[in-house]
DNA sequence: TTGTAAGCGTTATCAA
DNA sequence: TTGATAACGCTTACAA
C-alpha cells in the first residue's frame, strides 16, 4: 500500500514525462505529502492559505517542498478553482508605440501582484477583436482593453464574462481609465494663445476612434474659452505617413498652429512641413498628443500633451486586481494630462 | 434522471460557476456529447483529431460544438497532456525600444500558429532572470530569451527543462537567432573610410553583452580592412543618457567618427554633441545599431545599422514552434544588418 | 488539526 | 469506430 504505482493495473498516461519528474521536473503536493508524512490535502492547504494547519506540519511540509524545488502546477490549480492568475491585455496595434508604455505598466504591475500578462493584438476590425476578446476570455481572470474598436455593447458583454478594465475610452457600466484631457489641452491653447496664435487646427484621428473625439471637444472648448477659432482636419491614418499627407490641408488652412491626435501625426506633419522649407515653429506650432517614445528626438524637440499612458496601463492592472479579489468597481478612473513644452511651439515670427 | 444536479449528493464544488456555465459560460464536452448522443470520449476524439471517428458522427459532434459554441478549456487539456499551447518570452528590459519589435515578431508568429505569448521582464540581475525562467517553465511549452544576462550554463539548463531559442546571443547547444553584424558593419565603415575617416570610436554597451562584443570585434575587423583605427570606449549604460554622458569621452578621444552599441546611445551621443556646438555630420560621424523605432526621428536623422528585431523575435518563435512540433533543430540561425544610410554620417566639413 | 474522497475538463488506454 | 474509465495535479466539503 505504501506505493500505489507499483500495482497500479493502467500504465499513466505518459509514463515518458513521468520519468523525467523522477529524474529533474517538478514535484507534486503528493510528493510532499510522503516525503512530509502528511496528507496531499494537508500540503494543499498549508501551501495555499496559511494557518489552517499546525505550525509544525507546516514548517515539515515547507521543507519538503523546498527541498524538492516544488512549484505549483497552474493549470491543476485553475481546474477546480477557475483562477488562473492570468490577465489579458489586448491592444488595437503593436505598432504604435502608445500602447509600449500601457503594456509596460500593465506588465509591471501584473508582476507585482503575481499575476501573469498575457498579450494580443487585435488588428483589423472589432468584430475579429471582439473574438480575440472571447477567446482570450477561456484563459485570464480578466481583460485589459486598450482602445478597443468594438461598440460598447461589445464590450460590456465581455465585462458580463469575466472584469474588463477599459483604457483610453469610456464605457458605461464598465471601469475605465482613461486620460483627462481637459487640463492638458487647455494648457497647450492658453500657451498657443500666449504666443500670437489666433487660428489653429486640429487633425483628427481615425472617425470611430473615442479619444479622438474627446480630444477635439476639449480643443474647441480651450480654443472658446481662449478666444481662438479652431478648426478641424482629419488624416488618413493615424501614423508619421498620414501626418505627411495631411501638410498640404493644414498649409491651406491657413491656420499658424496645430494639434493633432497624435504624436506620430505631429511628427510626419513637421517633417513635411520642414521639407517644404517651413521653419517650426517659427511659422508654424506642433503640439502632438501622448508623448511617446521618440517624441524628443526631433528637431526642435516635440511640444506635446503627455497622456501618462504607462500610469493607464498600471492603473488599469491594478483596478482588475482589486476586482478579482473581490472588491467592487465601477466608473470611470482619470489620469491627469498635461502640457510638455518643447521646441515645435513658440511665437510666430513674420 | 434528466437533471442529475437535483440528486447529487454532493455539492459541486463551484455551484455558483455551473449556474452561470448553464446561463451562459462555456460548454464541456459533457454537453455536447449528451447532445450529440455520443460518448465523450468521441467527442474528445471528433475534436483534437480529424479522421479518427466516422463522418457521420463527426459532423454531429461538430454542430452540437457550434450550436454550444463550445471552447476548449486549455487548463484541462494541459493537464493530462503537458502540452500548454503557450510560449514565454523574456526580455531584458522593457524600457528598451529594441524589444518590441521583437516582442511584435514573436507575439505575430505565434499567434499565426495558434500559441499564446506570455510575457515577463527579466530586470535586475542574471539571476533573478535565471529564477523567472523557471517560473515560466511550468506555464509554457517552450521560452525564447531575449539578450539574456544568465551565463550560458544557466541557458542551458533552463533547455534542458524544456525548448529554448536565444536571441541576440549564441550559446552552444542551443538554438539561436542572432543578427550578424558583419554585412552591416563593413557597410557602415567602409562608408565611413570612402568619406575620409581615419579615426573612429566604438562606444561599447554593458561589458557582459554578448553582442556588444560581437560587435566591437566586428568594428575592428571591418577597420582593420579598411585601414582606419579603430577604439573602444565604454558607456555607463546603453541609453540616451548614457549616450550623452559619453560624449565627453568621445571628444577628448579625437575620432571623426563613432559607432556606438545602440542607437540610443547615439541618439543621446549625438544630440550632447549638438547641444556642445558641434554640427553633426559635418564635423563628426555618428552610426547607431538596430534602427529603433524613432531613429529617423531625430535631425539629422541616424545612419545605423539595423538588425531586424522583428525578424529575430519571428524566427525565434518558428523555431521553438517548429521544435515543438517534433522537429530538431540546433545551431545558430543568421539573420543580416544592413547599413541604413541617413544624415548622421558623412564627409568631414573643416 | 488532519484525512478521505469527489470533482474540475480533457486525453489516452483498453475493451467491445 | 466507439464506449468506459483511469489519470493529470490540485482544491475543498465533509468526516474523523
Amino acid at each position: 500500500m505504501s506505493d500505489a504505482n507499483t500495482k497500479d493495473p493502467v500504465v499513466p498516461i505518459n509514463a515518458a514525462k513521468k520519468q523525467v519528474r523522477d529524474g529533474k521536473s517538478s514535484a507534486t503536493i503528493y510528493d510532499i505529502a510522503k516525503m512530509a508524512g502528511v496528507n496531499p490535502s494537508t500540503v494543499s492547504r498549508a501551501l495555499s492559505k496559511p494557518g489552517r494547519v499546525s505550525a509544525k506540519t507546516q514548517k515539515l511540509i515547507e521543507d519538503a517542498a523546498a527541498e524538492l524545488r516544488y512549484q505549483v502546477n497552474p493549470f491543476a490549480r485553475a481546474l477546480p478553482t477557475g483562477r488562473t492568475n492570468t490577465i489579458g491585455l489586448i491592444v488595437a496595434d503593436f505598432t504604435n508605440p502608445t500602447f509600449f508604455d500601457i503594456i509596460r505598466g500593465a506588465q509591471t504591475t501584473g508582476t507585482l501582484r503575481d499575476y501573469t500578462l498575457v498579450l494580443a493584438e487585435s488588428a483589423e476590425s472589432g468584430s475579429t477583436e471582439l473574438t480575440a476578446g472571447h477567446r482570450m476570455m477561456a484563459t485570464v481572470d480578466g481583460l485589459i482593453l486598450a482602445s478597443p474598436r468594438m461598440d460598447d455593447d461589445d464590450i460590456r458583454a465581455l465585462a458580463a464574462e469575466k472584469p474588463v478594465v477599459v483604457i483610453n475610452r469610456e464605457v458605461t457600466g464598465v471601469p475605465c481609465v482613461i486620460p483627462d484631457v481637459h487640463k492638458g489641452i487647455s494648457e497647450a491653447v492658453r500657451s498657443l494663445a500666449a504666443n500670437g496664435h489666433k487660428k489653429i487646427a486640429y487633425v483628427g484621428g481615425p472617425v470611430q476612434s473615442w479619444m479622438s473625439g474627446r480630444r477635439w471637444e476639449g480643443v474647441q472648448a480651450a480654443c472658446e474659452w481662449s478666444h481662438v477659432s479652431a478648426l478641424r482636419l482629419e488624416s488618413a491614418k493615424p501614423t508619421v505617413d498620414g501626418g505627411r499627407q495631411v501638410a498640404r490641408d493644414v498649409l491651406a488652412s491657413g491656420v499658424t498652429a496645430v494639434l493633432t491626435y497624435n504624436d506620430l501625426l505631429a511628427i510626419g506633419l513637421m517633417r513635411e512641413l520642414q521639407a517644404g522649407g517651413m521653419v517650426v515653429p517659427d511659422q508654424i506650432s506642433i503640439v502632438g498628443f501622448d508623448d511617446i517614445f521618440g517624441a524628443d528626438f526631433t528637431t526642435p524637440p516635440l511640444t506635446t500633451v503627455r497622456s501618462p499612458l504607462g500610469e493607464c496601463g498600471s492603473a488599469a492592472a491594478t483596478r482588475l486586481l482589486d476586482v478579482l479579489a473581490g472588491g467592487e468597481d465601477e466608473g470611470t478612473v482619470r489620469v491627469e494630462t498635461e502640457l510638455v513644452l518643447r521646441g515645435s511651439s513658440g511665437r510666430l515670427l513674420s
